[in-house]
DNA sequence: GTAATACTTGTCGATCTTGACAAGATACTG
DNA sequence: CAGTATCTTGTCAAGATCGACAAGTATTAC
């Protein structure tokens, strides 16, 4: 066994640098020199460790793939039958709250635009998504048929998004209270 | 004078070039370039036209943005006192219902997370529209509020955006209807 | 025709970005 | 210490993109 890898941890570190930079940058503006440059290594040791460049933005979507997949199920698994009022909390504060993420899950977004592989991994986690919260509207009690759940689930989850993205944007005002009220009208309303 | 300029239609040749090249590529990753193979001059000629990237980019943004304040101020002004199905069919079909506009603006808004030039004039459309849907709120009938009218408009404006993108997205199954009767609810719920 | 204005073509160099690799340094095992 | 796997450094070449500009052509007014 010759000298111990340190691939894993160098890895992460070129991955946050990586994050930060695509934040400040933008994810397909940002090059190699601009992540080699936020870590303080030379541009060698990034590609060394990472692979080139389609297979570092590939680490990155796993990396935050998991993350909001670990997320969302674990948040909605906390709560076996959750109120509304719990349910619009979730939503838009555990799931969507994190600015950070959402950004780069913006970034993402994008990306997925023109790239199939990149989309259906996103795809994927707005389906498990909206599979969770209409479970649990599912629970809430009153009669709803399945479908209709998940057409709730849907107008719900597309509140919370926009809501998100024009907060982010700075159209909205300060808090999104009246969103709130709007997703728990639409659940008792459903 | 000289020789007559075609200044005019050349441009619109190249943005039109452009306007695709955007819907193909992404706004920050098309070239001029590619703009100049899309309209099958020679990249001097663009450049010649519409000056370097930046203003290139910048024409654009001009053209889209008349373009959508045109469409958000005249569908409004065209009914008087709309009832809530009106202004429904106004917001999701009439202002958010052409996916070529509505990508290009996607585009616009990715672009605006990094330059507040763009950023302002995007963010003046959102506040266009929510000011004019408010208004028209208020013509509803019921006991409401300025305030509470604009809220609403937040609200529902929102709901549109993030079922117009989720739709893009192809998360959404076909057709929206279910948005739709929800942004009704909300309208009357206010 | 001449001058003036507008357009067209082609080419150059600067910069950025990436991929590839050689050559060396390091740390562990036996 | 020898051997080996791992890491580190530096450099080169290829390609893309852009801004700049010189030199030429076209069309109009007078």
């Amino acid at each position: 066994m010759g000298r111990p890898s340190i691939s894993v941890e160098r890895r992460k570190t070129i991955l946050d640098a990586f994050e930060r930079c695509v934040l400040r940058l933008g994810l397909t503006e940002t090059s190699l020199d601009d992540v080699a440059e936020e870590t303080g290594l030379p541009r060698s040791v990034v590609r060394y460790f990472v692979g080139n460049r389609d297979d570092m933005v590939a680490l990155l979507i796993d990396r935050m793939i998991e993350r909001v997949e670990l997320s969302v199920v674990e948040r909605f698994a906390e709560r076996a039958e959750p109120s509304a009022d719990t349910l619009v909390t979730l939503l838009f504060d555990d799931v969507m709250g994190d600015l950070q993420i959402n950004q780069i899950v913006a970034e993402l977004w994008h990306v997925s635009l023109r790239n199939a592989a990149v989309g259906k991994r996103l795809h994927d986690i707005y389906n498990r998504l909206v599979d969770e919260l209409a479970e649990k509207i599912a629970k809430l009690g009153g009669a709803r048929r399945k479908a209709q759940c998940r057409m709730t689930a849907y107008t719900v989850v597309a509140l919370a998004l926009g809501t998100t993205n024009l907060s982010a944007f700075g159209v909205l005002p300060k808090g999104v209270a009246e969103a709130r009220k709007a997703a728990l009208v639409l659940l008792e309303a459903s």
